[in-house]
RNA sequence: GCGCGUGUAGCUCAGUUGGAUAGAGCAACCGCCUCCUAAGCGGUAGGCCCCUGGUUCGAAUCCAGGCACGCGCGCCA
């Protein structure tokens, strides 16, 4: 891992620009250490002569220059070589970082105590999920491996709009279109597809509202019914919701993504959270009762729209309305907004209530999994406890950019509050949406060449029941595996090499979410999910599955157990990590190192993508390796054994970074 | 109208918070399976980095102004 190193490279040239010019601590701008674009420049690079240049009004060459001279040999670096411009370049002890990197496994960063939830997924629990739910948690999921393997301790909420329009919908059709009363539906959740099903009654109800406007009165009944709790409504909703919460988990299961909570908006209305946030956001000022104009009797946040008050113009054609946010309707019912702002202050731990809670079921890896609850009877004894939820020090928010300016509101109540610390630290993940491509619209008949509007893409709608659904796609990666693998490994059980096609289906798919970076709309593509080669999951797992395959061969002929041979290696000639070796082998170890770097990088940026595009650059090396280095056949020993440390650091490494994307490495492909 | 985002090879996209010769994948064409798995590898071809100006040692990257496209802006969620 690299980072311990950068960060010794510096602390020494830090004191060597103390030493050497008249700057304080705090004047000298943070060393950036980078890769060179070629090897024969060096193994790092460090830019700090360009960043000085200004500063001491001198070329960034002679500073480069001064600062060479001055350092010397550093401690485990050695000379640091001006070249270019002004890059200060250095060059490893490469020996020694193969023989690190091939040692006992560095323990985990200490977990600290502060907590970071991270809520994803909250896809409406109405009908099956889609395409657009698996890329929001994918990257959620995704997020919290990284979140976990920097040390910093996680927790998982999928929030369950159980309240919502969308189930209120459903709950029309159940009882307006299909006449089912209470024991119909419970029948039907109990045979498999109740989410597909759900799913084109949901397109089947709005048909039926857009056929006569009077229908949507059903929808408000339904929707009162569901907040205050009235039956049938409020029975169906909840079978119904409770079902397509589980083919949920399951769909998500499928692509190992789990949770520790699932946070049910019903509770949170009955648990009577958003009073007390109420009487939180009165007593602050941060909304006001709104008296005459075309809000009166509402209760309004004001919105801080940053471009206007630097005008500060009069702008008298604007309406001063708009810039208020309705948080309280004049009926006296809180907004959608308002629920958040309860709910996010809950997760800070800045709410003064809690929730109850239930036992919601083990998930697959054997993880808990609880669940809110508004009734207040106690857990019987015999039940185990429920772990410490809330209380964040931050909180992240995956959901779609569609809904960023919501996000904004929500920190700014917080500020509002006189929470900045919150306020800051409720970061929006957002990410673009998913459609459909023209191509595999038209394949599912979504795409009206006479309505062409020549848009490259379609947009994926749940109300019209148009989008590809998670397990087909999912069902259709792995078939398409599964043959793949049948074709070439006939020898393997049927239940190996379906084993085989899952892993292998889930990293096709989880790559494919995770590659494109988050301000980019995918126009999801059929065939380009389907397909096993180039940039793409399965080509991460080929790579390290041959390069698992050439250690256990090694081990079984040679004996050869790297972690037993290190004295060997220390006095074997490391003439094979020279550039002129010309193998990319120490290209390949230390591209290897850069885990730990690229993975802090992608938290930073919460660019997943880097993550992504850094292992399949990974992938290449070891393939371009691979091609030119053979290491079984390899008849010098000491070749050999250094080419099979590169491998097997290689494996490590990756087989890391594939879990950090979710994926798993299959024991042949 | 206002806000946010995007514009790089035929297509889909990277480009390390301003750095060394702008890179991948797909598609096209030409090669490579007596050799650790060809889901692979090598090669050829393909670029006014949307336009114009500015900032500086240096700009695809930062700033200003345009152009094009997408999304958002409700007493919906």
């Amino acid at each position: 891992m690299i980072l311990p190193l950068h960060a010794r490279l510096r602390s020494q040239i830090t004191s060597v620009i103390q030493s050497l010019y008249d700057l304080g601590t705090e004047s000298i701008p943070p060393i950036v250490v980078e890769q060179p674009p070629n090897r024969r420049f060096g193994d790092l690079a460090v830019t700090i002569a360009f960043e000085l240049a200004r500063r001491l009004k001198k070329p960034p060459r002679l500073i480069a220059q001064e600062i060479s001279e001055a350092a010397g040999d550093l401690k485990e670096f050695g000379r640091l070589h001006p070249t270019g411009a002004g890059y200060l370049n250095v060059f490893l002890d490469r020996a020694a970082l193969t023989r690190d990197g091939l040692g006992k496994p560095q323990p985990a960063p200490q977990t600290q105590a502060l907590k970071i939830i991270v809520e994803h997924t909250a896809i409406n629990p109405n009908k099956a999920a889609h395409v657009g739910h698996l890329r929001n948690a994918t990257l959620g999921d995704t997020l919290c491996r990284l979140l976990r393997f920097r040390g910093t301790s996680v927790e998982v909420q999928n929030y369950i709009d159980d309240t919502g329009v969308q189930v209120a919908d459903v709950v029309v059709g159940f009882r307006e279109l299909e006449h089912q009363n209470i024991e119909d539906i419970k029948q039907l959740t109990d045979k498999p597809g109740f989410d597909y099903y759900c799913w084109d009654l949901y397109a089947r109800v709005t048909t039926w509202y857009e056929e006569n406007d009077n229908r949507l009165s059903h929808r408000r009944t339904a929707l009162e019914d569901l907040e205050h709790g009235i039956d049938p409504s409020a029975s169906i909703a909840r079978i119904v919701t409770d079902k397509i919460v589980r083919c949920h988990l399951n769909t998500m299961a499928r692509l190992d993504v789990e949770y520790d909570l699932l946070s049910w908006e019903g509770d949170i209305l009955r648990l009577a959270f958003w009073d007390r946030a109420f009487e939180v956001l009165k007593s602050s000022g941060a909304v006001f009762l709104q008296q005459g104009g075309r809000l009166s009797g509402c209760w309004v946040m004001p919105i801080g729209d940053t471009a206007v008050e630097v005008a500060g113009d009069e702008e008298s054609d604007l309406d001063p309305e708009t810039r208020l946010k309705v948080i309280v309707r004049s009926n006296g019912t809180v907004t959608y907004v308002g629920k958040d702002i309860a709910y996010q202050l809950w997760k800070f731990g800045l709410l003064g209530l809690d929730f109850n809670y239930r036992w919601f079921g083990r998930q697959p890896s054997g993880r808990p999994l609880w669940a809110t609850s508004s009734d207040t009877t106690p857990n019987s004894a015999k039940q185990v406890p429920p772990p410490a939820f809330g209380h964040a020090e931050g909180v992240y928010n995956v959901i779609d950019t569609r809904q960023s300016y919501l996000q904004d509101l929500l920190a700014q109540a917080l500020e509002a509050m006189d929470h900045p610390l919150a306020a800051e630290r409720s970061v929006h993940f957002s990410y673009e949406m998913v459609a459909l491509s023209r191509a595999t619209a038209q394949a599912l008949g979504h795409l009206d060449l006479t309505l062409d509007n020549g848009k490259p893409f379609v947009e994926v709608s749940g109300r019209k029941g148009l989008g590809v659904k998670a397990d087909d796609l999912l069902n259709q990666v792995t078939d398409r595996a599964e043959s793949e693998v049948s074709s070439r490994h006939a020898d393997l059980s049927p239940e190996t090499r379906r084993e085989i096609a899952t892993q292998i289906a889930t990293a096709a798919i989880r790559y494919f979410m995770i590659k494109f970076s988050r301000s980019k709309v995918i126009a999801f593509d059929i065939d380009e999910a389907l397909s096993f080669e180039g940039e793409t999951g399965p080509y991460l797992q080929y790579a390290t599955v041959r390069a698992r395959r050439i250690l256990e061969k090694l081990e079984n002929r040679d004996g050869i157990e790297l972690h037993n041979r290190l004295e060997e290696l220390a006095s074997t000639s490391s003439d094979s990590l020279t550039a002129s070796a010309g193998d990319g082998l120490w290209d390949l170890i230390l591209e290897s190192s850069r885990l730990d770097e690229i993975a802090e990088q992608s938290v930073r940026s919460l660019e997943l993508s880097t993550l992504a595009k850094y292992t399949f650059g990974l992938a290449q090396k070891f393939n371009g390796f691979y091609h030119s280095s053979p290491v079984i056949g390899e008849p010098n020993a000491g070749t050999r054994l250094w080419r099979a440390a590169g491998v097997k650091i290689f494996a490590t490494q990756m087989t890391k970074a594939l879990q950090l994307m979710g994926c798993q490495v299959p024991e042949r492909m």
